[in-house]
DNA sequence: CCTAAATAGTACTAAATAAGTACAGTATTA
DNA sequence: TAATACTGTACTTATTTAGTACTATTTAGG
């Protein structure tokens, strides 16, 4: 299947949920609202603080908020922060890892175009449009 | 990551080189010609026919051939040949899975206008493009 | 009609990845 | 100084993907 995975996709549901936030919110309460385990919650935000999507704030009274307006936080920047690079094959530019077929291959950098293309569409959909 | 499957990759790799098939080349041709093993051709071929993207003729001087011309074969159609339905996560339409969230989540349904996004982003490059 | 070439279908195994869990550590505020 | 909540790392389990094997069926040609 061609898909994002589950943390991403719940990677949203919280990012949506922070959007109603005024102070910072805890990963507890991140997880009472939006019904995702509390320890799966706290891995996701350790990703999304690590990308700059989100401030925290430690303590007590602490948790977390948004790093910026939901309408300039993107679907691509959330797939990024949880997943890594997008990168469709191994042969896109800034894949990780290397194509082990790279030295016969017919297709060589095409995916470049398609991976272009990709991330343009993610870009265009932001947190706010999914509220 | 974010990434199509491997298979993906090599069943674009097996398109293009078909492209050049003047009459039906084996699955063995085909191996040598890219490189991939082949009874990962073998297995291969079997999705791209039942999607109806090759034909196939048996016996001796059997083989594959592209079902329609170069340029009207998508990527988006190859992905879902090898990989089923395009649906990011599995609250999208066409998603074969359900999404076990479903019933308090706040971002239901939004995935939809992500997934047309790529899907349409996914339609614009061909096999043409490709070779 | 018989044989060799090649696809068609199914099922299994092994490797890689993702998801979920646990826990010890550090900072902050009341 | 105690309670709260983030930080970092590591581990285990489940799921998915990739690779392999084998049998059956079809076709062309001698
Ligand atoms: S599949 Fe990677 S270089 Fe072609
Ligand atoms: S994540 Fe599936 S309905 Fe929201």
């Amino acid at each position: 299947m061609f898909k994002v995975n589950k943390l991403t996709d719940y990677a949203t549901v919280v990012m949506v949920d922070l959007v109603s936030a005024d102070l910072a919110r805890p990963s507890q309460k991140i997880a009472n609202n939006t019904g995702i385990p509390y320890p799966t919650v706290n891995k996701l935000m350790k990703d999304l603080l690590q990308a700059g999507l989100v401030r925290s704030h430690r303590g007590i009274n602490g948790g977390y908020s948004l790093a910026s307006p939901a309408h300039k936080i993107t679907i691509a920047d959330i797939i990024q922060a949880v997943e890594g690079p997008i990168a469709l094959t191994s042969c896109v530019n800034n894949s990780l890892d290397k194509c082990s077929y790279e030295n016969f291959c017919a297709v060589q950098g095409r995916w470049n175009r398609v991976n272009k293309a990709v991330v343009k569409a993610l870009k265009k959909v932001t947190v706010a449009d999914m509220t």
